[in-house]
DNA sequence: ATGACTGGAGTTTCCAGA
């Protein structure tokens, strides 16, 4: 099974990068974030088309989540449902949606997307609300799941976890998505009994990334963080053929700031 | 020349992204 993770920004813009990414890879399942339309307003019928489902919360101009899968989910959950104080996260709707899928060998895998807020600027506010998020997100995993549940949770959590996820640590430390408060937090969440799978497959490569700037040349100069992440839990570790970054559609016209990340399982 | 950001809202310019 061939699964993965793309922040596209903005799926108006990118429904054509989308349709022929799933096509040229032949893709099981893809999570996408920054869809930027509202849950109703996501332009499935090209992607009904090629077989796909579609399970899409949005929200207006900004945010949004989005599983497509050629497996339809048995249940969906959006959001930190169930979970009290989640009106204090009011864009979570818009930030996590999760299906569980039954395969033939495999009952009740369960796979999320997800959006983590970006937090800028740093000590602001908006940054303390995106720390908080992560420290709820694992409080929901622990309400609903154990780490022996059969989980994929992956999509853009705006923090690069460790010195080599970014192109330059020392000119980065006080940025955004690489501060040091960020970094623990998203560590803090993974002891939930989550494994970076890609650190996991190759715990020294340098130069991984999954977002450079518009800006600045970056792409070409290769200076950029992986900010995007697969993660699962132990009992799926096995399952795990591999996993790799495909730079490809960054270097198409027109394209998202993000590439998107892929993870071949054995399920 | 040492090098030009993008999408959305909404109305001409601002905000968010990372």
């Amino acid at each position: 099974m061939l699964i993965g993770t793309w922040n596209i920004n903005s799926i108006k813009m990118r429904k054509d990068h989308v349709e022929r990414f799933l096509q040229d890879k032949s893709i099981d399942l893809l999570a996408l974030q920054e869809t930027k339309v509202k849950t109703e307003e996501f332009p499935g019928f090209n992607f009904k088309k090629l077989g796909y489902e579609i399970y899409h919360q949005g929200g207006k101009g900004r945010n949004g989540v989005a599983i497509l899968s050629r497996i339809k989910a048995e249940r969906i959950i959006k959001g930190f449902e169930g979970l009290e104080e989640e009106e204090n996260f009011p864009d979570v709707k818009e930030r996590i949606v999760g299906i569980k899928i039954n395969l033939e060998n495999i009952d009740e895998l369960w796979v999320f997307s997800v959006y983590i807020p970006n937090g800028n600027p740093v000590n602001s506010e908006y940054y303390f609300y995106k720390l908080q998020f992560l420290w709820k997100f694992r409080e929901f995993l622990e309400k609903n799941f154990t780490k022996e549940s059969l989980l994929i949770i992956m999509g853009d959590f705006n923090v690069a976890p460790e010195e080599i996820d970014v192109y330059e640590p020392e000119i980065l430390k006080e940025s955004i998505c690489f501060t040091e408060r960020e970094r623990k937090s998203f560590f803090a969440f993974l002891e939930f009994g989550l494994i970076d799978t890609l650190r996991m497959k190759y715990p020294n490569k340098k130069g991984i990334f999954t977002w450079w700037d518009y800006q600045f040349s970056a792409f070409k100069k290769n200076q950029g963080m992986r900010l995007d992440h697969i993660l699962i839990t132990n009992p799926l570790k096995e399952k795990l053929k591999n996993i790799w970054v495909e730079k490809g559609p960054r270097g198409w016209e027109k394209p998202s700031d993000h590439a998107p990340v892929l993870a071949e399982f054995d399920l």
